[in-house]
RNA sequence: UGGGUUAUGGUGUAAAGGUAGCACAACAGAUUUUGAUUCUGUUUGUCUAGGUUCGAAUCCUAGUAACCCAACCA
């Protein structure tokens, strides 16, 4: 089983620090903030830290990066939460940066102790002229250079409530001239006096996001502290205040986020289209979010199998959301059971078949033996796809048409002798005769055809809502694209119709997936009810055809 | 007039001086009681210009392009 893959360059440096002794087994953790829903994007990071302690001797923490009380909510602490288990991955620890509150209080004071911090009474707005820019160096605070005892008191009252949101930070004393923007004395604690989800009122102070990670990291001993490009200037941040502060040193690796085509990946983003209703919820079934893509019937391993297939690098892009698809059919294509649905229905009706009888035929389930059969009614009407018939057919067209034979999956070949239209040109009635020889599993009327549709016994059939849905924007990267990305929006995402189903799917659970035969796979939607079932389309079938009516 | 990161087919990702490979997509064909699945084959690529070398995606030099950094967000 030993299959050859080559390594990424995370695991390369982890196969390089093992091989070195510098570790004998590795942490990770996943660190996401508790302030929204988890999406594709943190899919990929969730399956590189817990398949890296997969892989490798170690294990992954899961840390909640719950420094900013006025967005964070326990609310998406527990979606996190259970997104990460259906993706089927186990945290070692449940921790909170919030966890470590006193400890980073206490290496604050430290710094201030060795001279490597200040209390700063500027505002925020003048803490931004004094930044300067990228090309021009910042100037020193007024503030910059008071007593440790004076800032040791300061920051005390500050922890004490003393001071109003934004009246004074803590900042790092590093150098305001530094190259590098984040190192020109950045911020380490700002006053906030805002409720916690965790720690209540305990605190009106909090730190920021970089006196905050590296720490926790710290002192969680994680060995490779893994995020995305654009921390890569907080890097030299990071180790500044390991060093400074003396503490285990853990180490930060960054790697390129992944973006997928027809989509928005950014928390913002996807919080706008749920603000602005053009999706119903975080959870609508069109939306890359974890909770979204589960609604449509995704499978952990096909997520999984994604983000080792797109593998991860350091470089800018754009995967095709096809590769997506193409590992969501073939996880359910080996997987969902099979069953008969018809969305667009046209009557056909078998002239030869007895008026009041039916039979019982039996179909496979599954992909393979071991799904077993069931049986489907069959009787004189049947609903058909109407885009199965063509009144006068195309070349290379092998379904129904007018003369022409057709096998009804499982069930006869029929022909078709002739059609009904309305007074508007639609058709509305098929007439067959059928071969009572050509039976399936006891063929013997040596008739062939080409074609093999999908059907439903009229009189039988149960009906569903289904809806059907399509990528959500019309273009490859809507934030590239000119104006707002909502402009992009497609609109015809989502359509919803009603089907005529086999009878056998009333017995439909929302845990199993079903692939309709030739129309996509589907699966229940949890709005689902006995009174009204509705499926959702996880993703079409591939189509040659329609391909072939391209050309 | 700064600093950092990255450039390999349409897309993603390998190749640590020695045959540019794999997957998706596209295209062609075979099989098929799902125009699905499966199977076979084909097309398409090393950012540019120089240099080193028997040999360069890889090393050197000079360019070019894209992305990130001036939130009391993470």
């Amino acid at each position: 089983m030993s299959e050859e893959k080559s390594l990424n360059f995370l695991e390369d440096i982890i196969e390089a620090d093992l091989a070195a002794g510098k570790y004998t087994s590795i942490v990770t953790r996943f660190p996401p903030e508790p302030n929204g829903y988890l999406h594709m994007g943190h899919a990929t990071a969730i399956c590189l830290n817990f398949g890296l302690t997969k892989k490798y001797p170690g294990y992954t923490n899961l840390r909640f990066d719950d420094t900013n009380p006025v967005t964070e909510d326990t609310e998406y602490v527990e979606s996190i939460k259970a997104d990460i288990k259906w993706l089927g991955f186990e945290w070692k620890n449940e921790l909170y940066a919030s966890d470590y509150f006193d400890e980073l209080y206490n290496y604050a004071v430290q710094l201030i102790k060795k001279g490597l911090a200040y209390v700063d009474d500027s505002t925020s707005e003048e803490i931004a002229t004094l930044k300067g820019t990228p090309t021009e160096p910042g100037k020193d605070s007024s503030y910059r250079n008071r007593s440790v005892e004076e800032n040791i008191d300061l920051f005390e009252r500050m922890k004490n409530g003393e001071f109003k949101d934004g009246a004074r930070t803590l900042r790092a004393k590093i150098d305001m001239a530094h190259t590098n923007m984040l190192m020109r004395d950045p911020l380490l604690y700002r006053i906030k006096h805002a409720h916690h989800h965790r720690t209540g009122d305990n605190w009106c102070i909090y730190p920021m996001y970089d006196f905050a990670h590296g720490q926790s990291d710290s002192i969680e001993n994680i060995t490779h502290s893994i995020c995305t490009l654009e921390f890569v200037p907080h890097r030299e941040l990071y180790d500044w205040l390991i060093e400074q502060l003396e503490i285990f040193p853990s180490h930060q690796y960054e790697f390129a986020r992944r973006n997928l085509s027809y989509t928005v990946m950014s928390k913002r983003k996807l919080l706008q289209l749920v603000n602005d209703h053009h999706v119903n919820g975080w959870d609508d079934p069109r939306m890359p979010t974890i909770s979204g893509m589960r609604r449509r019937g995704f499978t952990p391993a096909s997520i999984i199998k994604f983000c080792d297939t797109i593998g991860i690098a350091k470089r800018e892009n754009i995967v095709d959301f096809s590769l997506l698809e193409f590992c969501l059919r073939e996880d359910l294509n080996n997987t969902a059971l099979r069953a008969m649905a018809v969305l667009d229905p046209v009557k056909l009706i078998i002239t030869n078949y007895a008026d009041e009888a039916s039979e019982e035929l039996t179909s496979e389930n599954g992909p393979d033996e071991a799904y077993g059969q069931r049986i489907i009614p069959f009787s004189k009407e049947l609903w058909i796809e109407r885009e199965d018939f063509m009144e006068e057919p195309a070349k290379k067209w092998f379904r129904l048409a007018p003369g022409a034979m057709v096998r009804l999956k499982s069930a006869y070949i029929v022909r078709c002798d002739q059609f009904i239209k309305d007074e508007n040109g639609l058709i509305t009635e098929i007439h067959c005769t059928y071969f009572p020889e050509s039976k399936s599993g006891s063929d013997n009327s040596g008739l062939h055809t080409k074609g093999v549709i999908h059907w439903v016994s009229a009189k039988h059939a149960a009906t569903a809502e289904v809806r059907l849905y399509d990528r959500l924007f019309k273009v490859e990267n809507p934030s590239s694209e000119e104006g707002d990305f909502k402009d992009y929006i497609n609109p015809d995402s989502l359509q919803v119709i009603n089907a005529f189903i086999e009878p056998s799917l009333k017995e439909a659970t929302i845990d199993k997936r079903y692939q309709f035969l030739r129309k996509g796979y589907f699966c229940l939607d949890k709005e689902s009810s006995e009174d009204k079932l509705v499926f959702n389309r996880t993703v079409t079938l591939k189509d040659a055809w329609a391909k072939e009516v391209k050309k």
